[in-house]
RNA sequence: GGAGAGGUGGCGGAGUGGUUGAACGCGCCGGUCUCGAAAACCGGUAUGCCCUUCGGGGCAUCGGGGGUUCGAAUCCCCCCCUCUCCGCCA
């Protein structure tokens, strides 16, 4: 949500941020809309006034009327009978124009939330302009010892890669015929050593953000109700990308929405909130399934692990106070993690800072982590893949966009005790089994096994290879 | 699924038709006392919107919506949510 007072004060701000992301939103409806609340509110609110006077007025009268009436006949009597009615007439009126008033009011209040809830966030001045992902600029890269992906993977292995699927169907380690017939298209099931591998990488990740780096775990529900999704601003825009769990067919007062992220839910945790500044940051970490319908998306990366409906992520949120300076420190914090994870799994990666027209609506800043992925990519003459990096992670700076929807607030000395939205940011921990293909293709030997990356040997049992 | 209870300010908790935006307690802030602190005592302490000559003023808000009434936290209707017991169940 945005500051509906900046807006008035800037409408250009968000006219310009919306270009630059390419989303479309009418502002001057708003404008229009927002200036015929306000002139209807303040009709109402003088009517409102001059009524409570004569009610303060009129309330006494009427009752001291009223005793002379009992005792009162004839003439006296109608007359005083004539006053009472005049006295009760003025406030009946005024309320009837109030009514009008009200209807009016929310009428234009309704459409006003509604527009408001689409104006994206402006992106940050430093953010590169841009139409798509194909405008992402590249930040800096890090390869482990003894690989570049600037190089063929032949040249550097000895032999050439084989697919993350290839190894997958030779390992036997995750049946797609199987979880297409349970699931449908893009749904899978990891077996044996693939799900063994799977869980060491979110268990790894996991002990990494909470123990290593103080995140406080926790757990998110999946299921969880519109407001969630549409204070963390993940709807109206994104409402075709999740899965919609239709209670009300069934007389329940309300669906529900399956999260595609575990930010929903730690971020919903603290919806209508009043955090003492104390408590800040909030550093919070969660595993969680996600659940993706990937609409639009038909017949891109349909085979392998790369776009599914349904993964586990390990995911760092941080709720802090509402300063610049300190929510971008934050935001470099969180990638630091990031880095330091994938170089413990000696994972090529590179940062790319994502352009104005890859944000999402949510966001002031993004920064994507991508992994190297040997089997992604132009094939050469003989069919083989040249490599590619592909999209692992990806950090989002919000401001107080997110918390002014969640209406999560925090007070202390540094507000003057009075209650200012927070700042808040998320980033993926490890994202599996996406991140599965990275590691797989990175890891395989000449012969068709896997190694397990030193790293999470402690989590398969102190295995050193998969297969063979 | 069946039966019942309840939703009031940051929290607890009064309040069943008339200056009640709301007693009282806790918490928080300021002051007195003290070398300092605690205790005690005194005072202050909701949010949102709109207007403002920046002193302030107006309106709304007691789960949500509608109704009755000159007047509603209080009465009536509908809805939502939470809790307890029973049933089922990992």
């Amino acid at each position: 949500m945005i500051d509906l007072k900046a807006l008035r004060e800037d409408p250009d701000r968000y006219r310009e941020g919306a270009r630059k992301k390419r989303i479309s939103v009418d502002i001057d409806r708003i404008l229009v809309l927002d200036e015929r609340r306000r002139a209807i509110q303040h009709q109402q609110d003088e009517i409102r006034a001059e009524q409570r006077r004569l009610e303060k007025e009129a309330g006494p009268r009427i009752g001291g009327l009223m005793g002379k009436l009992k005792a009162a006949q004839g003439e006296e009597k109608a007359r005083l009978e004539t006053e009472v009615a005049e006295l009760r007439a003025k406030p009946a009126a005024l309320k009837e124009k109030i009514q009008a008033l009200e209807a009016e009011g929310a009428e234009a209040n309704a459409a006003l939330s509604e527009v408001l809830l689409t104006v994206p966030q402006p992106p940050d001045s430093e953010v590169p302009v841009g139409a798509s992902a194909e405008d992402n600029i590249e930040v800096r890269r890090w390869n482990p010892p003894h690989f570049d992906p600037a190089r063929s993977f032949s040249e550097q292995r000895g032999f050439e890669a084989r697919s993350h699927e290839e190894l997958i169907k030779a390992l036997g380690i995750v049946d797609f015929e199987r979880g297409v017939k349970v699931a449908g298209s893009r749904s899978y099931m990891l077996v044996g050593d693939g799900m063994r591998l799977h869980n060491a990488v979110l268990r790894y990740a996991f002990d990494f953000i909470t123990e290593k780096h103080g995140f406080t775990p926790v757990s998110v529900p999946v299921v969880v109700r519109e407001e969630c999704m549409i204070g963390t601003g993940f709807f109206p825009a994104g409402k075709d990308q999740t899965y919609l769990v239709d209670e009300q067919s069934r007389g329940s007062a309300h669906d529900l929405y399956l999260t595609g992220t575990g930010e929903v839910g730690l971020m919903a945790r603290h919806m209508e909130e009043i955090l003492d500044e104390s408590m800040l940051p909030l550093k919070l970490a969660t595993v969680s399934p996600c659940f993706r319908r990937e609409a639009g998306a038909a017949g891109r990366d349909t085979a392998g692990l790369y776009r599914i409906h349904q993964f586990d992520k390990v995911e760092q949120v941080v709720i802090c106070r509402a300063d610049e300076a300190e929510s971008k420190q934050w935001h470099k914090a969180m990638i630091g993690i990031v880095e330091e994870l994938l170089q413990s799994l000696e994972l090529p990666y590179r940062l790319l800072q994502c352009c104005t027209g890859d944000l999402g609506p949510k966001n002031a800043d993004m920064i994507d982590i991508e992994c190297w992925m040997p089997s992604r990519g132009a094939l050469d003459g003989q069919g083989r893949a040249s490599g590619e990096y592909g999209e692992t992670h990806s950090a989002s700076r919000l401001y107080d966009f997110q918390c002014r929807r969640l209406n999560l607030r925090y007070k202390g000395e540094s507000t003057g005790g009075k209650p200012v939205f927070c700042h808040s940011l998320n980033n993926t921990v490890a994202a599996s089994p996406r991140i599965l293909i990275p590691i797989l293709e990175m890891y395989q030997r000449a012969d068709g096994t896997v190694e397990v990356p030193r790293a999470l040997r402690p989590y398969m049992g102190g295995r050193e290879v998969i297969g063979g």
